[in-house]
DNA sequence: TGCGCTCTAGACACAAGTGTCCACAATTCG
DNA sequence: CGAATTGTGGACACTTGTGTCTAGAGCGCA
């Protein structure tokens, strides 16, 4: 029933509609995730895909819930991972967006365009960011800031890093990482401590060793 | 030729169909940017389009010269803006942001967003960006920043004011004002003219009363 | 008054996309 | 083996969108 266990002749299984989907949903946007072409480019019929999905909308659908569980439930997560420092803590916060697996920014940003042309997924991703800025608020507050401040230091951390992505800046991860240790500072206005900051630099290293996509 | 002297019979003119895809590509997207749809929206038959524009792309490309000419020229120009201090220019450079006659944020986004699946729309947003940032660089430069320092400072300016938008971060006027004086310290590394920075926010607050769309 | 220019409407042809129905091939399992 | 299950493919009906062609309405001007 989920494509879990494909047949021998199964040819797309549903999880290739749905990664066919999402690769289409970022390059292209929603307006171009089209039943026919996806069919075109697994090399199968299109009527297949009503084997698996009840109609196009089920498969946006399934890519939305997706993108919650990964983006969302990965900065949640990232964010209550336990730091004996404030700056270690901004430090788990970054390796949300230093690895490729952890959060899928393409698909993020996908998202939010789809936003602007669907008021259902305006409420999701409203939803989204709501949780994201209460997990990254919990992460200051636990080590001690007070309420407005950590709210006002999560709002800065969560938007400029965002807005980053959201310009595609590229630039090499080196000239990226020589930029750590003055965000950190700025973000905490605490001096980072430097056991954070190399544990950090070296997560960083074996990353960027395998190349990332789009 | 040009709409400019619409006859008594026009029902709808050039004008009102670039306005009318203009306002489409902001809210939906170019995909959404439809012969069809327009001439119901203008009331007029989906044949008289072709009166004014060879085709849909004709239509697209004086979409895109037309946002030229408005936001990059806009920038250029308040960069260009002679100031006594580095601080009343930088003022100078927040002002596009601030009217939104000066700068399209809306179109500006719709383009970018454009730009992920039309390579040749891509080009020139990146000559675009170029010449932003050259200007802002300029900018600086005049001011006495070394090379280096200049084009650093005009990244970090003109990224982050981006960013800013971007995320479409909503907040009253009021709070966004209460923020330039550190905004201009952080970008110059100087302490704001009282003069400028008072003669800024003079023109934001004359700015605000009239309601901004989108 | 009547001619020409400007602009609009409707019909036609076509392409691309959606969803449904049905036949049928290949596997799996009793 | 034989029957049910799992997927696939092709045909059909329908919708939405593009671009072209032609008729003709309304205004401006001699």
């Amino acid at each position: 029933m989920d494509g879990a266990h494909p047949n021998a002749q199964t040819k797309a299984t549903r999880g290739d509609w749905l990664n066919a989907a999402r690769d289409v949903l970022v390059s292209e946007g929603v307006g171009e995730v089209k039943v026919l072409a996806l069919s075109h480019r697994l090399g199968v019929s299109r009527s297949s895909f009503y084997w698996y999905f009840k109609n196009r909308q089920d498969l946006l659908d399934d890519l939305l819930t997706g993108w919650e569980a990964r983006n969302t439930r990965t900065i949640a997560e990232r964010c209550a991972t336990p730091a004996e420092t404030i700056t270690g803590a901004v430090c788990n916060f970054f390796t949300c967006f230093i690895d490729p697996k952890l959060f899928d920014r393409g698909l993020d940003f996908a998202v939010r365009e789809w936003a602007r042309r669907d008021a259902s997924v305006r409420q999701r991703i409203d939803a989204a960011d709501a949780t994201r800025i209460e997990a990254v608020t919990a992460m200051f507050s636990r080590h001690g800031y007070d309420a407005s401040d950590a709210d006002t230091r999560a709002r800065i951390l969560y938007f400029m890093q965002l807005g980053y992505h959201a310009l595609d800046v590229r630039e090499d991860m080196e000239v990226r990482l020589s930029r750590v240790k003055g965000y950190v500072r700025g973000f905490t206005g605490a001096e980072p401590d430097a056991l954070d900051l190399s544990e950090f630099l070296r997560f960083a290293e074996t990353v960027s060793q395998t190349p990332h996509d789009t």
